[in-house]
DNA sequence: AAAAGTTACGAAAACGGTTTCGTGTTAATA
DNA sequence: TATTAACACGAAACCGTTTTCGTAACTTTT
């Protein structure tokens, strides 16, 4: 058991100033090079390191950036946090991650814990709560502060900050197209309740699409979740009332389901009902068949976060200028669909 | 933008000194109730709240737990996180998670950085590569330095400290008790290399059972990938070369991929080839037919390692004893058995 | 030899809190 | 009335750094 070693204690140990220990562990000019080695070679030889925590009180910065996301049981998020911790760490900063577990409160309270000192920015992503209440006041305090903020995917405009999404409306449009090319045309979408933004957004794209293609759009057609939880009930009903030959889904989850489902009914995949899922996860690849997929390219969306970020945290300049970087989707093709 | 305020601040402007406002936010007998009000009132309307970091420095207790995990694109270490969190937040902790990617040179970076101040103690899993190099200089460097640690999932017996594991043979044992009980007799195993401890106890606990049920041992039967990485060919001429009524596999993803090759081959699952996989994830739950699994309960294994760290945390006592749970594994039947 | 410039280091303030201890004012006791 | 106790607050040390500024001791310049 040997307890840290503080710049007072080399200090002390080899008769100088405590400022002398710093700026000599700094290779500062102002020190002898005879002194210079002697506190350098001390220090190597108890393995000194400084205290973050006193380096971060006296900078008032922290190297730390904290990430707020809702879910960290999702393939999704988890590669954003991956593409955040590669830009970040090589960018020698360290990475906090908080989880709000899709609640209102948590967020509040993470960000609040986070914001007293312990980062430099932040990266978040709503809670599904918060993007209910629609309650972004925790939010505004920590800009106010001049505290740099990135949001990714999960956004809202009542923030001023920088932002960085998919463009998910984009990447309705392009499975739609997939399955009109393959000459579908009773295509439903599985999504969720509005209030979440992404699940607008992709249902925007999937009427736009379909406008496009000068396909009628059939309100019936679009199965609408209250949450991400599948309701098994709605989902049989749905396929035993609606003629459908191509389905996409909004998350995998719903997707899986949806192909079980049809599978019993013994309906082939992808001859009679093509199928694609938003987010290219692990289920997608191993589903049997697999599926084609709309890829969100989550590891690439948290560099750029990351990159934002620091970005912002390292000029000094107050007048702020706030970007919204928007990613495209990639369809990745599968056995799902023709 | 209105910047943080300090105590300092408060002082100024209500014309009291900063032990009074010290003290009052405390709500400490010392100070008058009128005082006591005025200074609450004052710093509830400009929202004081104290600065982290000055706070950590001055009590040297951060009230972070540091988590180092080697993957977070991964379901039974994000359902760690998860019960770690869920325990954490529940005492007044933080959690800083970092991943090490599964490489050394990021593990001790990471532990490093984090030991030097940041948390109170560590939580985590060691990365393949450390395992591979059997390495253990920074994290016997932390717990000298008195720092409390807890070791999951992927541990050593290298170090000395609290640990929490599942029992992995016993996970082995259920599912060839399982195979057997329902008439299988030539049960394969599909795995890693040895040096991943847990690659080790499932093969242990597989053979044992074997031996238990009077199975001969068939070293042909038992199938070893080098890394985590699915190397087709090997399957291929695995499934080519040996007759197999039972495949027990040591993580979803070679189960998903062996599922895929059987059923390529016109065998029905689970009446020809039953299919048994380790860790109760997504793609078990989703899987074409449902994939019979080994649950890790993770989500247990985080909190109990939490609670683990933080009562070691929050007693001063110098006198450490380490203990080590072990949690039992569950067979979650699904349909790929009988 | 006096003035000016270097060199090498230390004292002290600062970051934002917590906490111990001391003390001037009152109120209670002898 | 003198003594003691309770009360309410402030001064200052401290956590471990960084950094500015001052200065003693030399060295160089005139």
């Amino acid at each position: 058991m040997k307890p840290k070693i503080t710049l007072k204690d080399i200090a002390r140990e080899l008769e100088v100033s405590i400022s002398t220990v710093s700026k000599a562990l700094k290779n500062s000019e102002e020190i002898s090079r005879d002194t210079k080695d002697k506190i350098q070679a001390f220090a190597k030889l108890y393995n000194y390191k400084p205290n973050n925590i006193a380096v971060s009180l006296k900078n008032r910065r922290t190297k730390n950036i904290g990430v707020i996301i809702p879910d960290i049981v999702h393939h999704f998020f988890t590669t954003v946090i991956l593409g955040i911790e590669k830009y970040a760490n090589a960018k020698g900063y360290n990475v906090l991650v908080c989880v709000s577990n899709e609640g209102y409160e948590r967020e509040v309270i993470n960000m609040e814990l986070l914001a007293n000192g312990s980062i430099d920015g932040f990266i978040m992503s709503l809670s599904t709560e918060t993007q209910q209440k629609s309650d972004y006041n925790h939010i505004k305090e920590v800009t106010d502060q001049g505290i740099p903020m990135v949001m990714f995917d999960r956004v809202t405009e009542r923030i001023q900050c920088d932002k960085v999404v998919i463009d998910d409306a984009q990447g309705a449009f392009l499975a739609v197209k997939k399955f009109v090319e393959s000459g579908k045309k009773k295509i439903a979408l599985i999504t969720t309740d509005d209030y979440l933004s992404v699940g607008k957004a992709r249902t925007d794209g999937y009427k736009k699409a379909l406008a496009h293609y000068n396909i009628p759009l059939e309100e019936s057609l679009i199965l609408k979740m209250p949450s991400m939880e599948v309701e098994a009930t709605a989902f049989d009903t749905f396929f035993k009332t609606q003629e459908v030959d191509a389905v996409l889904c909004v998350n995998e989850i719903f997707a899986m389901h949806a192909m079980r489902l049809v599978h019993g009914m013994n309906k082939r995949i992808p001859e009679d009902i093509s199928f694609i899922g938003f987010t290219d996860g692990l289920l997608s690849k191993f589903a049997m068949p697999s599926l084609t997929a709309i890829a969100q390219h989550g590891e690439l969306m948290g560099e750029e976060a990351a990159k934002m970020l620091i970005e912002k945290v390292e000029t000094e300049s107050d007048e702020a200028t706030f970007t919204t970087t928007v990613l495209q989707p990639t369809l990745i093709e599968r056995a799902s669909t023709l």
